[in-house]
DNA sequence: ATTGCAAATGATAATCTTTCTCATTATCAC
DNA sequence: GTGATAATGAGAAAGATTATCATTTGCAAT
C-alpha cells in the first residue's frame, strides 16, 4: 500500500527510531512541528495541525508534545506569557540559546561556542554534569530613540 | 507613635522609594521577602506572611509579587512544576543564576562576572542592549555512580 | 487629629492552561 | 485478517492566576 522508502517528515521516523507507535495524529503533529522553525505554543500546534487533519484533537497535541519531549524529541520553553512552547530539540551539536526582544516580544535565535565551553567549565567545576541549559536574554533594541527611560 | 527612622525591611524602603502606597499587607510580604534568601511561590509566600499577618489573603499576595515585579523590586522565575517563583531581584551589581539537581530539583545559586560580560558582549553585537538575563542550568552530581546512562 | 478620595483588600467567581476520564477507535505483532 | 494493547476525542476536572465588587485603608490636605 505504501513504498518502505518512508515518506514521513524527520520526526516521524525520530518518533518511530524511539519505539513510540506511530499514529496518524502523531504523524500529522511530526509532519506540522518538522515543518516548523518558530516557536509555537500548544494551540498554535493545535492550529496547524487541524489543517492537514480536521479531526485531531487538542488533547492528543497536548499529549503527543508531552510524550515527544519526554523521548527527547520536543523541547519546552518559557518565554513568558503563561503558555509552554516548543521547539524541536537540537542534535549532537552545542544548544542554542534565545534572545527576546522586549518591546515586540519576537524571538531570535543564536549560537555560540564560547557560552557554550564557559558553561559547561562553571557547571563542571561545581561538580555537576551538565544536562540541559535554559537560557534567554531579553534585550532592547538601541536603535530605538527612548527619552532616557 | 513611631520614630521617624524607619524599622521597615529593606524591601519595605524600596517600595516606598517607587512611591507606592505601603499598606500593612505589602509591609508584611515586603518583610516576607527581605527575611527569605530562596525562591518561594506564591502559596509558600502566603503561608509565611499569614504566620506575620492572619488576615492577609493570597489575592493580596498574588497582586504584591506582580506589583513588585513591574516596579523591578521582584524577580519572577521558571523552574519548571508549573508555578511561578520569585526571588528579590539583583541591586547594581551583575545577575546571578541558577543551577537546578537533575535528581533533588534543589537550585543553587551562582555568580560568574565573565558569563556576565560575555552575555553583556554577544547581545551588544546583535544590536541589542541587554534587560534581562534568564539563565538556569540544570545538571547531575558527577559523584552518583549510574550505570552509565 | 479629622476628612475625603483614590487605591488596596478580601472573598470568591471567572479565566486560562494543562491533565485526566472513559468509551470508542486504531496500531502493530502475529 | 485478528486480537491485545495503547491512543484518541470530547468534555470534565484540576491547578494556577486574574478579575469582580463591596468594604476598608493609606495618605495628603485641612
Amino acid at each position: 500500500m505504501k513504498e518502505p522508502n518512508s515518506p514521513d517528515s524527520p520526526l516521524a521516523d525520530l518518533c518511530r527510531q524511539r519505539g513510540l507507535k506511530l499514529t496518524g495524529q502523531r504523524r500529522t503533529i511530526a509532519f506540522v512541528l518538522s515543518d516548523s522553525d518558530d516557536h509555537p505554543d500548544v494551540e498554535e500546534l493545535y492550529r496547524r495541525a487541524v489543517e492537514v487533519d480536521p479531526r485531531i484533537s487538542i488533547a492528543t497535541v497536548y499529549r503527543t508534545v508531552r510524550l515527544f519531549e519526554e523521548n527527547g524529541i520536543l523541547q519546552r520553553r518559557d518565554f513568558g506569557g503563561g503558555r509552554a512552547r516548543y521547539e524541536v530539540a537540537d542534535g549532537d551539536h552545542g544548544d542554542h540559546y534565545h534572545l527576546i526582544d522586549a518591546d515586540t516580544g519576537k524571538v531570535i535565535e543564536f549560537e555560540n561556542t564560547e557560552l557554550d565551553s564557559l558553561l559547561e567549565g562553571i557547571v563542571r567545576q561545581m561538580g555537576y554534569d551538565l544536562v540541559t541549559t535554559r537560557l534567554s536574554v531579553v534585550g532592547r533594541t538601541k536603535a530605538k530613540t527612548r527619552s532616557r527611560g
